[in-house]
DNA sequence: CGAGGTATATTCACTGGTCAGTATACATCG
DNA sequence: CGATGTATACTGACCAGTGAATATACCTCG
């Protein structure tokens, strides 16, 4: 059986996440990822039964990556909690200002494919976004914050509103205004002791 | 010449926007728009110059009725700023609960040609956007908000956020989240003599 | 008025190419 | 030997766009 580690299979889903996040799903043939990956289509369609199943595997293999990447963003800045959350939009900006930058994987995949509610890969973005809001939840909660819930979401429509809205002007300006939000929400959430002195930046 | 009133042309564009959006655009061929207006492929291009030029305009019919729309949602609201504002996202948040709802057409289209940035369609899309963007700015710098560009953009950021979030889990009650950020940022922004006492909502 | 022409609008049938997926056979290795 | 993995070559469906012919409406000039 194939397992993960199997190299074939690694330069598969390799050659597809860079084919499908640069592309999108639809516009990108089983035949050039396989031909992008050194192999032919037979062995592409031995590792994975079908493009479905090849497109629910590349977004698969960039949950947890990249909510590592979220946390390591988010652990390593300096400053109160309103600036954490902030520097990770700060990242996000820097990110989308290289030229092969397309915005989120997840939510473009979800949006080609919104004429199938039922696929695998939509399950699979759903529950990425979903772990990344329990886990800004869970930031909140453990801060003191009352509204965890409430304010968690809000992060999450900020960012995923930067990402279309970066999408589409090109502009990652957007990314740091989505920032500057985020990092107001989260001061006003804060309660009372912990709040330092709003630090309105720049 | 083909006028924009032309009845076929009319047919044309009706068929292709149901189709475009409900299916998404590399989903759909020029053929089934064609069965689906009732006429030949043939006949759609003598009044597309392509497919490309088709999904163009399916955008742009689209861009007036919806900003249209979203003022008139704006307009009739009852109460003061922040409400009238948060009227738009209560009032999408019912259209998101229409099985038929399948996001912004203008996004999902950004998002699936992703890969071919100078396209028509995206422009666009660009625009439209930055119509909606521009409008709220006049109207939060109407009522004297000094930041009101950096708030239009942030709303914009939340409204894109709540599109691509409720599609993503078919959840529509993160629009309804969406408009009670909206709502205490518009809050937080009005200047204090006009600033009535904050009312949470619910 | 009316015959002939011209631009508009539409159809059927086709082309060259691409697509997802497969049948069959060959290889490698424990 | 036989399980795993890979390759060549194919299938039937579909796709964007086109060629050639036809129908319709209007306009010009005898």
């Amino acid at each position: 059986m194939a397992r993960s580690s199997d190299p074939t299979r690694t330069r598969i889903l390799t050659a597809a996440s860079r084919l499908f996040y640069a592309e999108g799903i639809r516009a990108v043939s089983v035949d050039a990822v396989a031909e992008n990956a050194g192999i032919t289509k037979k062995t592409l369609y031995y590792h994975f039964r079908s493009k479905d199943d090849l497109v629910a595997a590349y977004l698969a293999a960039r949950d947890q990556p990249n909510l590592v990447l979220f946390k390591r963003w988010f652990d390593e800045a300096e400053g109160a909690l309103p600036d954490k959350v902030a520097a990770i939009f700060r990242h996000l900006a820097k990110a989308a200002r290289h030229p092969k930058w397309r915005g989120c994987g997840f939510l473009r995949t979800t949006a080609e494919l919104a004429n199938l509610p039922g696929h695998p890969a939509i399950k699979i973005g759903a529950a990425h976004k979903k772990k990344f809001e329990a886990w800004l939840q869970a930031t909140f909660a453990e801060a003191g914050i009352e509204s965890a819930g409430e304010l968690a979401r809000q992060m999450l429509l900020l960012l995923d509103g930067s990402f279309a809205v970066v999408l589409l002007h090109r502009d990652a300006s957007y990314m740091e205004t989505a920032g500057e939000a985020a990092r107001a929400l989260v001061q006003a959430a804060l309660p009372r002791r912990m709040r330092a002195a709003p630090q309105r930046s720049r």
